[in-house]
DNA sequence: TCGTGGATTACCT
DNA sequence: GGTAATCCACGAG
């Protein structure tokens, strides 16, 4: 028994997914600044573009973000703008803080809370790229998920994460450090809103294959 | 790769 | 009682 790939059961060897996961070639190495408290006391549809490339740990898992959304107070699509009721009050909360709803019945999501305390806004983390973790990950994902989609969606990063209920309201300040420079960064429409979906706070990197599927709510107007 | 439809429940009106 | 910041399986091309 010393082939340590027998030895870890949810390993699955990359010529075993369909794409190649750039972790073991591109790695996360050495001490990263944490981000500090000001950063996320700005806009959020200034924090999200600056939150690309950046890693983001929830225990042994880490993923560097590559979509994100804006949401803030003055917007119809954000569960802030009625104001806060007991399920958000975690968005009106301290910047830099996770805020996690529960949606559609099954799925849980992430979002990093910014702006001064009192002001709703957050920065909803729509897609990434597992760096580390990827056995934990990939038991929480399923072993049949492609690698590729283990953190490639807002739900499916929150399941990867291990994010629950019981994480609404942390402090996330240790938790998110600087990446990698990224070589672009793409705007457009937000996901799965049915109100203000044309509103452009949507961010991405630019040709990154760990971008969701764009999908526009059905509900939407054209 | 893209489009379609079903699953399923907390929350607010 | 309706809505929702979604995912997955499946089929067609």
């Amino acid at each position: 028994m010393s082939n340590p790939v027998k030895r870890c059961r949810y390993f699955r060897p990359w010529w075993r997914t369909r794409f190649r996961p750039l972790t073991r070639h591109r790695p996360v190495a050495g001490p990263r600044s944490v981000l500090p408290r000001e950063f996320f006391r700005a806009p959020a549809s200034q924090v999200a573009p600056r939150l690309l490339g950046c890693v983001v740990r929830s225990g042994p898992v880490a993923v560097r973000i590559t979509e994100v959304e804006a949401y803030d107070q003055s917007d119809p699509a954000s569960h802030s703008f009625k104001g806060p009721t007991r399920a958000r009050r975690t968005m009106f909360g301290p910047p830099g803080h996770l805020y996690v709803y529960f949606t559609y019945g099954m799925h849980f999501c992430g979002n990093l809370t910014c702006e001064d305390e009192g002001r709703g806004a957050g920065v909803l983390l729509r897609s990434g790229e597992v760096v580390d973790g990827l056995d934990v990950a990939w038991k929480r994902r399923g072993n049949a998920v492609p690698f590729r989609n283990l953190a490639r969606g807002p739900a499916r990063l929150a399941q990867a994460m291990g994010w629950t209920r019981e994480d609404d309201g942390s402090d996330y300040l240790d938790s998110v450090t600087a990446g990698d420079p990224i070589e672009g960064i793409s705007v457009g429409p937000r996901v799965g809103v049915a109100n203000a979906a044309d509103t452009p706070w949507r961010f991405w990197i630019t040709d990154d294959r760990f971008v969701s599927a764009y999908r526009r709510h059905s509900s939407a107007t054209p």
